[in-house]
DNA sequence: CGCCTCTTTGAGCTCAATCAAGGTGTGTGG
DNA sequence: CCACACACCTTGATTGAGCTCAAAGAGGCG
């Protein structure tokens, strides 16, 4: 039985993210133990837009981008989910739930696959859950909303805005954003072009306020990035 | 003891919105019932983003505008809320609640203001209703979502979208939007210029497919409108 | 080794922003 | 009752940030 041991291993993780604080590994196995380790190849896709929602879950580790397909046929990224993030947990409630988005791996993630009944069944009786659920959606609105507040901001402060709200996510005061980020995928998420995004951040590297890795991105001088954010004109 | 009249005539009203459906007026007593009936005038503020939030509470008619100040001083529309809206409930798990957006009222409106702890204390015992307000959560990020989709896409797609949102919000089937919406509101909703916005729907107006007077702005042709939502060219 | 994805740089163009100026309606205080 | 302020709408002229197009180098992989 290697999956259970799998399975039993994953359920330790997750007493790591906040939606499960002052849960026991008792509840833990009771709402998620019925659960599949579902491990992602990089670019792989997790769940198609419009496809019934059967399940839903909880990222274990690497990172999923939610992403549409935008009239004119290229993609807008719609979220970065990181590990503890629920993905499609707040559809799961609808009659006859259809993923409002695809998910996509970026670089090897893992993911913990949960069935809808157990999320009607057995998390709809756990308040305190659902309100950690309310506050992650509130997290995800909280970011829409500023981004939309940053629409008449120059692309460098939107850059910036990203790149701090990504960093922001993840505990550790480092400044590596801990998951493959391309100039493309910036430019997708923001609504920019790849070039207008490139310039930016080329000239950012010259000034030796990033540098970039392998599409790992580090931010060198957090005050120049926080400075670009606010400023109106470059 | 005229205010408990009007509170029990605002419990009847609620049971028309469908965050509340299923449940019995006794119910709503318990749930609302120490609620108290905000009456706001034209351009009222009822929150301000920034302060402590100790209530939250439901849309009972009219119409309430969220906005955030952008950095260049300006405001950013982030939502319009519509009667059976639910304003501020998602942030009452928190420990310190704050508003994230100021509230103002667009027209006479009238709002049932709910203090946080019936929603620590009652509310969180209603799982369906846990539910039903998650459901209206989702829309709201799935509009957000839309728009950010529509970030490449041509102003008028934009505004026709817009348009085409609230209106779907609404149950009817009449093609008047039921709120006073100024064109530096769409603008301000859009990240764009009022005179863009003007340019546009002036526009639409001279080949009748909308109409405003008195900034109720009423779709003539809803086909043209449709059209305009995906046109890449205009 | 060819294919594909990602990055880079340059040149020109365009959509919408900005600036400017005038019109209308409403409320407010002298 | 008038004058003034203010919020909203309108139109025209000018400008610029960022898009598009084009071309090419640099890994990574089957």
């Amino acid at each position: 039985m290697e999956k259970s041991v799998a399975l039993q291993a994953a359920l330790n993780e997750l007493l790591n993210f906040k939606v499960f604080e002052g849960c026991s590994i008792s509840d833990l196995s009771e709402l998620c133990g019925s659960g599949e380790i579902v491990v992602s190849q990089h670019k792989e896709l997790l769940y198609q837009m419009g496809q019934p929602a059967e399940s839903f879950g909880i990222v274990l580790s690497g990172a999923y981008k939610l992403s549409r397909l935008t009239p004119s046929g290229d993609d807008a990224i719609v979220y970065f989910s990181t590990p503890g993030d629920v993905i499609a947990a707040f559809i799961m409630s609808q009659s006859t739930p259809v993923y409002p988005v695809s998910s996509f791996a970026m670089g090897p993630s893992r993911f913990l696959k949960i069935p809808k009944e157990v999320f009607l069944k057995k998390w709809k009786m756990h308040p305190d859950l659902l309100f950690k659920i309310q506050s992650l959606l509130s997290n995800r609105i909280g970011s829409l909303q500023i981004q939309k507040t940053l629409l008449k901001a120059p692309l460098s402060s939107k850059i910036a805005f990203l790149l701090m709200d990504i960093l922001n996510k993840y505990d550790s005061n480092d400044t590596v954003l801990p998951l493959p980020l391309t100039r493309k995928e910036i430019a997708d998420s923001l609504g920019a072009s790849v070039e207008s995004v490139i310039r930016i951040m080329s000239d950012w590297s010259k000034r030796g306020i990033i540098e970039t890795h392998d599409h790992q991105i580090k931010v060198l001088k957090l005050d120049k990035i926080i400075e670009e954010m606010s400023v109106t004109s470059s």
